[in-house]
RNA sequence: GGCGCUGUAGCCAAGUGGCUAAGGCAGCGGAUUGCAAAUCCGCCAUCAUCGGUUCGACUCCGAUCAGCGCCUCCA
């Protein structure tokens, strides 16, 4: 099967095929930084991390853009409030955004553009507009004219004339139509300014967008990318600007990432959205549980550091990949426990190879391209037959508009083949043949191979606290040492107790034919 | 009001015009184990409701109900 991806435009999965054969150029809108990133900042870097990820393995070159907004009204007043400039307060947030994407794994990312170094770009593209009769300079301010672009809606599916419909926008006296939006400010005192044609001023939201991703990847982006929030109006604006502008098509796939919702607040407040009917109080109270319930506009949404002290990345990550990309994922620390569980399987599979083979797992050799996949035969022929199915299931699932979802269904159940294959080899005894060792190293391999097109278990999960404290190391030994000593004497009654005891302490203990293991669960 | 999205087992979740509707977590039964743990095997869903199209629908269409998003410079 050949990949295929959903576009927003079109609202159908298309034929994925790129402006030139082999390349791909990917953009992304990123974070405007001025505040600590929550994890509703992440979900769109981990999808197009991963989606690079799978393009890359398919064999094309792609080049992955996030941009860096450090310039806009909220860094405005939020510098002011905490009495730095915007340019101290941008940097301070770009190295925490930055933080966190390498805790999430998010490291197929090439280029990250600042806004404030694109302003001759900028300034350059609204020219052009102007000249071209698409945008006008009014007080100081420039406009985009929506009456002249007679695609404006396309994207988000919507027209004009609906939209005032439904608004309270007051007509602005100034702009022309209510739906122009601005691609100019003009600056007040004490504000960021550069100089341009029409004074001092600074870059509406939308042109940054344009102007970079023209930039560095060209005038047709091959995917673009970004939250289902910035739809409307960024990137139906983002749409119209370039396309007035270069004459060329913007974009050939358009990818919108579902947002976050956390059920614990969300719903609560029932009753059908009227936001005409109801009194200002009401409104109001609906508006604030709103508000809460949606990550993204929730003040108190917590920090993606926070979250990292309750759940581990790989976990997050797992969890934001585990639902489709497009659907709305509900977060709570429940979802994410359960996650967590699930993963135990994983992580005891990987101990499991180290065990049996005294190879480490985290640097085996894997295939870097589709097209030189590990080779899958031998014996059991069986084995490797469902081998080759379910890579192919999870293939195909990836081809199908990045079915993160389905693929990871297959990890599962690749796991649960290849513990079988352990257990029916009994490779952990001396009993295990060669054929049947060389076919659990190949699984693994196919394994690590896969999973990686995923950015996870690409390296050994973090110990449990206490796991990695040597002194509690060669306490262990000398305690499952004396136990050794007791089951040996068929001492069960002191066996037992130690395990049991050790259990409470948190401290799994499992015998096993030939070793004992433990490890800390916490 | 306008434009959209979603509704699959106790919970999370993939998917399909017809063959057994993935997988995970929890639960239950069994194998294994001195007993456990881990692992394996087995069990656990008339796909929100009603109607229509069809030889046949959970899948397509319509209505209803419920939840949600955007229209307000949120990823």
């Amino acid at each position: 099967m050949s990949l295929r991806v959903y576009s927003t435009l079109s609202r159908q999965k298309e034929e994925f095929q790129t402006v030139v054969p082999g390349q791909v150029g990917m953009y992304l809108c990123g974070p405007t930084v001025y505040k600590p990133a929550h994890i509703g900042h992440m979900v769109g870097p981990v999808i197009f991390d991963t989606v690079k990820r799978y393009l890359t393995y398919s064999g094309y070159k792609v080049k992955f853009v996030i941009n860096i907004t450090d310039v806009d009204d909220k860094l405005i007043v939020k510098a002011a409030e905490k009495g730095t400039t915007v340019n101290a307060l941008a940097r301070e947030m770009t190295q925490d955004y930055f933080d966190n994407l390498k805790t999430m794994g998010v490291d197929t990312v090439d280029l990250f553009p600042y806004a404030t170094e694109h302003i001759p770009e900028m300034l350059s593209m609204i020219q052009t507009l102007i000249d071209k009769g698409y945008a006008y300079p009014l007080e100081g301010d420039v406009y985009f004219d929506v009456s002249k672009d007679e695609d404006y809606g396309a994207l988000s599916h919507r027209n004009v004339a609906d939209m005032m419909a439904g608004t309270r926008v007051e007509a602005s006296d100034r702009k022309r139509s209510p739906a122009d939006f601005a691609l100019w400010k003009r600056s007040k005192p004490n504000e960021p300014a550069w100089d341009s044609p029409w004074g001092q001023g600074r870059p509406g939201w939308h042109i940054e967008c344009s102007a970079m991703s023209l930039k560095h990847i060209g005038a047709t982006l091959d995917i673009h990318g970004g939250g289902l929030d910035l739809m409307f109006p960024h990137h139906e604006n983002e749409l119209a600007q370039s396309e007035s502008c270069t004459g060329h098509k913007f974009t050939r796939y358009w990818l919108h990432n579902g947002l976050m919702q956390s059920s614990k607040t969300a719903g609560k407040i029932g009753g059908q959205h009227d936001r005409h009917g109801d009194s200002p109080a009401d409104a109001l109270a609906e508006k604030e549980a709103q508000e809460a319930g949606k990550l993204a506009g929730s003040k108190g949404a917590a920090s993606v550091k926070d979250l990292f002290l309750k759940h581990a990345p790989e976990t997050v990550r797992f969890f934001l990949l585990a639902t489709h990309y497009r659907s709305p994922i509900d977060f709570n620390d429940e979802n994410i426990a359960e996650t967590g569980k699930s993963l135990e399987g994983f992580y005891r599979l990987f101990e499991l190879f180290q065990r049996i083979t005294t190879r480490d797992y985290f640097t085996l050799a894997v295939p870097q391209l589709r097209s030189g996949t590990t080779e899958l035969s031998g014996d059991p022929a069986v084995f490797f037959t469902e081998l080759t199915a379910l890579r192919n299931r999870f293939l195909d699932a990836m081809d199908d508009d990045f079915n993160t979802g389905g693929a990871i269904g297959v990890l599962f159940e690749m796991r649960k083949a290849i513990n079988g294959l352990v257990a029916a080899e009994k490779l952990e005894t001396a009993k295990g043949s060669p054929a049947g060792m060389a076919a659990f190293v190949t699984a693994m391999t196919l394994f690590r191979e896969l999973s990686s097109l995923l950015g996870i278990f690409n390296a050994p999960p973090p110990k449990k606290t206490g796991a990695d404290d040597q002194f509690a190391g060669e306490l262990m030994s000398l305690i499952l040492e004396l136990r050794a000593e007791a089951r040996t004497t068929k001492n069960w009654s002191m066996s037992d107790k130690i395990r049991d005891r050790l259990k409470a302490l948190k401290v799994i203990v499992e015998d096993r034919p030939e070793s004992v293991t433990w490890r800390r669960d916490v």
